[in-house]
DNA sequence: GACTTCGTAAACAGTC
DNA sequence: GGACTGTTTACGAAGT
């Protein structure tokens, strides 16, 4: 293209042409520029524009989009009129967020519906045989029931394996926080770990069809098979239950979370008794009240060879969907970063370390590269419109920079992201370079270490190398808040942060947009908070583990966690600025791949101890010491 | 519509 | 002389 060219042939451009005067030159080249620029900026940034004009939601529009839920049948068609990919590129990662939501929870109504119909019609099938069997001996029975219990299970992992034929043509998934609830906390209510041993006690029959259903269905269980069949030590139990403290009706002891998805319960209902008839599975019987109803559980499903094979159907019900979910979780995380990622670009995620794992993030969460600025985005990068994606064009205005998102939390929660795609950062270049030179324990960078960082944090920046370095000198000549510095090893740039808050819009009361972006990003993080939360009550012991929920955690991974946006409009909890812990940037991104210099990227990590500039008395700006400390409550513009 | 911010291109000078 | 660094100007796009 014009600017590749226009690039290759700055140094072969005539000299005779720079013997012009400055001015004339301007007027001369300025033309020239300009015509380059437009050309260039056309064949650049065209793609971005248009795609920013393109179908692109606002946050606040995707914000309505989901509370109106208007959107619903448009987002349940797209799926099926649009490939994956253009569905990616109409719509941004938070807009995907919101249809696969949107999708799943259809997908579990009608799931929910069939497999009511195909409990209906077991149950029947068995109150059939139990009175045909009246006569037999009680071993025939059981042994009937149990062969109907397979049926029953095998039936509800075809169901199972339907719904997640339906996800994956329709690019939906299971969402911990839809599928964790009503399928796994049932058996949590209606199962006593103390009984667990007597439950599966000679089971291998049940638990052997259902995997072996499930893999003859095509399911990739394979990783999780042991989990399916350890039920002897189940992963997840509920605490202590007594499973015949039911009779006094007490639901203090089971858990309260139910199928709010079908059935909107009344306080101080049983988790097994909801419009008027007993949610046993296969049961339905019809009871007035909630007494009746306790009095029918005491009597219908009391401790019996039924009620046992039941709860162990229901388990393995749930840990298939436990397991499933987790797979399919890992796969939308794949999904979703593959959809972010350039078909070109093989290498990213072909590595071990995949966007599902969850050291992917530094705050070990999976999800996809997030952000206040794209406030509905659990999947994706703040501010990462469809624009900023794949083109190779500046995405001009990066609220998130401006507006919501701290970079530093930012940078620190998709790091690997930014790391592995070729994604172009939301931010300004004013911005990364600040980032880049506070994220040093010496708070200065020389010019080439900027790059370095770029390189190094951005796989967006390994390309197009002129352009952007250009951009970094144009910034760091341009903006006052950059302080170059005579060094002992050369020039060394710091920043001057007052310069920085001032030269940065003090207004965010004031703009209703400012205002209306502050709401979406604040929603977005209350989702992103309740995704979080959902994902670690779900079965991923990955998101379990001490700390990564912190919504604060993220932030405090970087020094300077509130600064972008300047203290009044943060967000986030005030506790990561107390005693922010000081990580260097080698020490949450490993895996560096570092091409251009790799050994002077290394040379410039001073270990730990804030030694302090080099030289004191030269490097930076002196307020820069303390800039830091008086951030969080300062008001510098 | 004026102004501001940002990204990009480019020219140019100084230094190594 | 070439590469790098730093400064400056200009322009277009987008937001305020």
């Amino acid at each position: 293209m014009m600017v590749e060219s226009a690039s290759e042939t700055i140094r072969s451009a005539p000299a005779g042409q720079n013997g012009v005067g400055s001015i004339s030159g301007q007027a001369d080249g300025g033309g020239g520029a300009g015509a380059a620029g437009a050309g260039g900026g056309g064949a650049g940034r065209d793609p971005a524009a248009g795609a920013d004009s393109n179908g692109e939601m606002s946050p606040a529009e995707l914000l309505h989009f989901q509370q109106q839920q208007v959107p619903v049948s448009v987002a349940m068609m797209s799926p099926q009129m649009l490939t994956p990919q253009q569905m990616q590129q109409i719509l941004s990662p938070p807009q995907l967020q919101a249809l696969l939501q949107q999708q799943q929870a259809l997908m579990l109504q009608q799931l929910q519906e069939y497999y009511k119909k195909q409990q209906e019609q077991l149950h029947l099938q068995l109150l059939t045989q139990q009175q045909a069997g009246k006569q037999q001996p009680k071993e025939a029975l059981g042994n009937k029931q149990l062969a109907f219990q397979q049926q029953l299970l095998q039936m509800q992992q075809l169901q199972q394996q339907h719904l997640l034929n339906l996800q994956r043509q329709g690019l939906v998934s299971l969402q911990p926080s839809q599928a964790s609830g009503p399928l796994q906390t049932l058996p949590q209510a209606a199962v006593c770990p103390t009984d667990l041993p007597q439950l599966w006690k000679g089971e291998g029959a049940p638990g052997q069809p259902a995997e072996d259903s499930v893999k003859q269905e095509g399911l990739d269980l394979t990783g999780s098979a042991t989990t399916a069949t350890s039920f002897a030590a189940p992963p997840k139990v509920s605490p202590p239950l007594s499973h015949h403290t039911l009779p006094n009706g007490q639901p203090t002891v089971l858990t309260p979370r139910r199928d709010s998805s079908s059935h909107e319960e009344t306080p101080g209902s049983h988790p097994l008794y909801g419009h008027g008839e007993c949610k046993w599975p296969g049961c339905e019987t019809l009871c007035e009240d909630l007494g009746q109803f306790i009095k029918h559980l005491n009597t219908e499903h009391a401790l019996d060879d039924r009620s046992t094979a039941q709860c162990r159907v229901q388990m393995q019900v749930v840990q298939q969907l436990e397991i499933q979910l987790a797979k399919e979780s890992e796969r939308l995380q794949a999904m979703m970063a593959h959809l972010h990622m350039r078909p070109s670009e093989p290498k990213p995620f072909s590595q071990p370390v995949t966007v599902s794992a969850a050291d992917s993030f530094p705050d070990g969460l999976v999800h996809p590269p997030t952000s206040a600025a794209a406030p509905v985005t659990p999947l994706r990068p703040p501010g990462l419109s469809s624009a900023s994606l794949h083109s190779g064009g500046p995405a001009r205005r990066r609220s998130s920079d401006k507006f919501c998102s701290p970079i530093s939390s930012e940078l620190a929660q998709n790091h690997e992201f930014y790391k592995n795609a070729d994604v172009r950062p939301p931010f300004t270049y004013a911005s990364l370079i600040r980032q880049a030179i506070l994220e040093t324990p010496d708070r200065q960078l020389t010019l080439n270490e900027i790059y370095n960082w770029f390189t190094r944090m951005f796989a967006y920046f390994r390309r197009n190398t002129a352009t952007w370095k250009n951009a970094v000198r144009h910034n760091l000549s341009l903006h006052k808040c950059f302080v170059r510095v005579e060094n002992v090893k050369g020039a060394v740039w710091t920043v001057d942060e007052r310069e920085y808050q001032k030269r940065r819009p003090p207004k965010m009361t004031g703009s209703p947009t400012l205002v209306k972006n502050m709401i979406s990003g604040l929603s977005y993080g209350a989702l992103n908070a309740s995704y979080q939360a959902a994902l670690a009550e779900s079965s991923f012991p990955l998101l379990n583990s001490p700390g990564m929920l912190n919504p604060g955690s993220a932030s405090s991974l970087l020094p300077l966690s509130h600064d972008e946006v300047g203290a009044p409009v943060e967000p986030l909890p005030s506790n990561g600025s107390s005693s922010p812990p000081r990580l260097s940037p080698s020490q949450y991104s490993h895996q560096v791949q570092v091409k251009e210099e790799p050994a002077e990227a290394e040379e410039d990590r001073r270990p730990g101890p804030p030694l302090g500039p080099p030289n004191p008395s030269t490097a930076g700006p002196p307020e820069d010491r303390d800039l830091e400390e008086e951030l969080p409550g300062e008001e510098l513009s």
